[in-house]
RNA sequence: GGGAUCGUAGUUCAGUUGGUUAGAACGCCGGCCUGUCAAGCCGGAGGUCGCGAGUUCGAGUCUCGUCGGUCCCGCCA
């Protein structure tokens, strides 16, 4: 091999006449009898090589045979190109270089799938072969966007004086929230440890230690049911600090965030952030993280179906409406098809009617008299050409279903910028709420989550009403961070247990070190959680998750590359003390 | 756990109401070619139609099951 001195995209009109060394791959050849063209390509770019039978000293007839993604290291000459051969579309399309010799130093067998743009291939076949998909300059461009969220997550945030500190892969298997990965124990046969949700209970007692800002760029380990932004492993910029409220939190992590999209992507972001409560994003957006980047707002409409003489939402506890700008263009078909779109979220249908001269037409529209079409569309700004979508049901079905009809009918009219974000926390969530199937209390962020303060008393009078001090931080869409401030008071951390139906001998079979430490001198504390696959995502412009992560698993949680998880060998389980049993189906 | 959808040459796809020998492009192999940059031209090889049953005189096509990918619901404190 030839020590290169320069990369594949770097040299220009000013390298002419410099005798230079290139290592690369075979991006494309171009075969013309005497002369041969060969883009070679690195992660920096291409340059275009030439061998030229005339002038090759070598063996032309084995430059003949090069083929795509063979690995060369090159000798040569820079010199201009000709006027009329002039790549525009290259960054080094004015020069190219005159092979004087070559070392194949390796020759790559024909590929399972040509690598220049990744439509080429179905995501199976990419998956197996990730190390030749990893070779294309849009996913060594996300790469290179991670890269840079990593670094300037880490400068930033070890200018704020936050100490990285590492926690625990292995670790006791907590009972709340999503199922473990668990890893058998050789030593202590029969036991197991935990891959970590997350580093929650580390993060906690390092506050307690004293270490007042903690940061890490973390894996977290989730065994749940996949989807496009999510994976069983995925990495957090996981936080805590100590002596602090919500309002410090939010403006580091404003900060924080301002810093990644400015460094990374050279946008700049407005501050402060917008914030709305929980309560208003549900009742607005019918979303915990909605996409801010359009209106379609939600209306309450339940004043008017009930003086109607449409009977089916007399019952429903909510009626609710959207008003889609231009909609009456929607045929029946379009309708049909969103209506079926709603019902996977539980609603039982979907009613509409249109603006047109004046009057609300077709739909339910009959049902409603004239003055009431008028009230509605003076209300709610119904214009002719409009059509209005309504949902009645219990509370919780009316509002996800239809902020989940505002979701898709945004993405039918492209109604969201790609280049616009906006970054919106969520505040004053609930407690609790409630598992009707385990019939009790569940936390809805993690038991450590502190009570607003005003809200204390409410836990013994009123648990199901009482607000936390959880927030989350959401952008176009999707939950980039969530976090609390944390209950440092042992008594009030008990309470929380008891309503949530640990007894205090489970909680401290559970979290007893956590509840101990609590006792030691627990300063007041909260942190927060970015979740950085997703963060990456929107700096990446991308909608899969698999796309900014190297070595992603499939959404039924396998590798095909290296076809985890796999079966083990008797020895190894032996060792462990481990027999499988077989499941019945 | 459930729903939808996809699976045909190395790859991306086409394949008619079920009907003769399953096609195209790219890639691969061989030949021609000195200015291409999606190079071009000529020729060739290449198929367990994911797998297994069933219906039928006949299945890539219809039915059932199964495996795998994707998207969604449930789930993800």
């Amino acid at each position: 091999m030839y020590k290169r001195t320069h990369t594949c995209g770097e040299l220009k009109r000013e390298n002419i006449g410099d005798t230079i060394y290139l290592n690369g791959w075979v991006n494309t050849v171009r075969l013309h009898g005497q002369v041969v063209f060969v883009d070679l390509r690195d992660r920096y770019g291409k340059t275009q090589i030439v061998f030229n039978a005339d002038s090759f000293s070598g063996d032309f007839e084995a430059v003949k045979k090069l083929s795509m993604e063979d690995v060369l290291s090159i000798k040569g000459q820079v010199q201009s190109r000709a006027e009329s051969a002039i790549n525009p579309k290259m960054e080094t399309g004015e020069i190219e270089i005159v092979v004087g010799e070559y070392i194949m130093l390796n020759e790559a067998s024909p590929l399972p799938f040509v690598i220049s743009d990744r439509e080429n291939a179905e995501e199976n076949l990419r998956l197996k072969y990730r190390y030749l998909e990893l070779r294309m300059e849009e996913l060594q461009r996300n790469m290179l966007i991670r890269h840079e969220t990593y670094q300037a997550t880490r400068s930033y945030l070890s200018g704020e004086k936050f100490v990285e500190i590492e926690t625990p892969m292995l670790m006791k298997s907590t009972p709340e929230g999503a199922r473990d990965y668990l890893v058998p124990s050789r030593i202590h046969h029969g036991k197991f440890y935990a891959l970590p949700q997350s580093p929650q209970i580390y993060k906690q007692i390092l506050m307690i230690s004293g270490y007042d800002r903690y940061f890490q760029i973390v894996k977290c380990f989730r065994d749940e049911d996949l989807r496009a932004d999510r994976q069983p492993e995925f990495t957090q910029i996981d936080m805590e600090l100590s002596f602090i409220d919500e309002e410090d939190i939010f403006s580091i992590i404003e900060g924080l965030t301002k810093h990644i999209f400015s460094q990374v992507r050279g946008i700049e972001l407005l501050e402060p952030f917008e914030r709305l409560t929980w309560a208003v994003a549900m009742e607005t957006y019918g979303s915990d993280k909605p996409d801010l980047r359009y209106g379609l707002e939600l209306k309450d409409v339940k004043e008017f179906t009930d003086a109607s003489d449409f009977n089916a939402f007399k019952s429903a506890k909510r009626v609710k409406a959207i008003v889609v700008e231009g909609g009456a263009k929607y045929s029946r078909k379009n309708i049909d098809q969103f209506t079926d779109y709603v019902k996977k979220y539980k609603a039982k249908g979907l009613a509409w009617m249109k603006g047109e001269d004046g009057v609300l037409i077709g739909g339910i529209s009959k049902f409603f008299s004239d003055e009431l079409h008028q009230s509605i569309r003076s209300s709610l700004n119904v214009k002719d050409g409009d059509i209005i979508f309504m949902i009645g049901d219990k509370e919780s079905v009316t509002l996800n279903a239809l902020g989940q009809l505002r979701i898709e009918i945004a993405k039918k009219e492209s109604l969201a910028k790609t280049d616009e974000y906006r970054p919106v926390w969520i505040t004053e969530f609930p407690m609790f709420e409630y598992d009707e199937e385990a019939n009790r209390y569940i936390a809805m962020h993690h038991p450590f989550t502190a009570p607003r303060n005003e809200d204390i008393s409410m836990l013994d009078t009123d648990p199901s009403h009482t607000l936390s001090r959880g927030y989350d931080l959401t952008m176009n869409g999707y939950e980039i961070a969530g976090g609390s401030i944390r209950i440092h008071d042992q008594k009030i951390q008990e309470k929380v247990f008891s309503l949530l139906g640990l007894s205090r001998e489970e909680a401290i079979e559970k979290f007893g070190f956590l509840v101990e430490a609590l006792t030691y001198g627990a300063p007041p504390h909260g942190g927060i959680a970015l979740g950085f696959d997703r963060l990456v995502m929107l700096l990446a412009g991308t909608e899969n998750i698999r796309d900014v992560i190297a070595f992603p698993k499939t959404t039924s949680a396998t590798s095909l590359m290296d076809e985890s998880p796999n079966n083990v060998s008797i020895v190894q389980l032996d060792e462990l003390g481990i027999k499988i049993k077989d499941i019945e189906k």
